[in-house]
DNA sequence: TTTTTTTATGTTATAACATAACATATAGAA
DNA sequence: TTCTATATGTTATGTTATAACATAAAAAAA
């Protein structure tokens, strides 16, 4: 599954032409790729030194994940203060999803119904800047 | 407004039997209540000061905001780690609504819709621990 | 009433999350 | 080559939150 995902996500930043610059950025993004679940900053940072070798500062990794964001390639999970790969295929501008309070594994969903229903709210898109449905519970693997 | 929703939100702790103990409690909850914004533990800090004349320690903020969530009396806004009372007469259990980037304010939204879409997502209501949609832009009054 | 228990309050230290500001290196464009 | 943009490195600091321990006051039990 997580591989699967990998692939997809790859070839997604390939059709949409996004550039991953810069050897962190790379790594980053597959670290949060292959764990396919949230993780802080300074989880990223012990990861990192895990896999690549090197101790990064909190700065360089708060850099990158602004990048990768801006990009619409990972999204921040709010409850947690941590970060996830985007999975949607189609969908980059919000998050929605189920969130482990266990595991912090993600299962993010389609945005359409949460679209439709920001319209039914009478709120105008323009003046959105982003929206997050965090539904945050217990995942079938941890119950 | 404030003063209308200030009378709903006490009549609502009343019918619904939830106890305000303590003077800090009491005085947060009023904070809150009257500023009708989203304020961080921090602003709190400062504005009890101004208000009641301490300086209470962070401790001693977070503690209260702990209960007062307890009671679904007070939300928090996850977006941008701050805390608002609670506004709605009949949901208690989870926060959706509009949160002003530029001044705080929200405007809370009824919760039946989301709370299908969680059904439509196959997530079966006692896994979940807490549902939030928060929807982030500039409020009229900011533009 | 005295004792016990619970709840509220006070305080210190520290953990966890995040950014400002400045410096250097390197890759690509002009 | 020179210029420019971007990537990287580093220090210090700001912001948000909790653990752990201590005292006081109120409520319940004896």
């Amino acid at each position: 599954m997580s591989n699967k995902n990998h692939q997809k996500c790859i070839s997604r930043t390939k059709k949409r032409q996004v550039k991953i610059d810069g050897a962190h950025e790379k790594n980053i993004f597959e670290l949060l790729i292959k764990g396919h679940k949230a993780m802080s900053a300074y989880q990223l940072i012990d990861n990192y030194s895990q896999h690549y070798g090197q101790v990064l500062k909190p700065m360089q990794v708060y850099r990158v994940l602004k990048k990768l964001i801006t990009k619409h390639l990972v999204h921040r999970i709010n409850f947690n203060n941590s970060y996830v790969a985007c999975f949607n295929e189609n969908d980059h501008e919000a998050f929605v999803g189920f969130i482990c309070d266990k595991c912090s594994t993600i299962e993010e969903k389609t945005q359409d119904p949460v679209k439709e229903l920001t319209k039914k709210f009478g709120l105008s898109k323009n003046h959105i800047s982003q929206t997050n449905l965090e539904i945050v519970g217990t995942c079938k693997n941890c119950l």
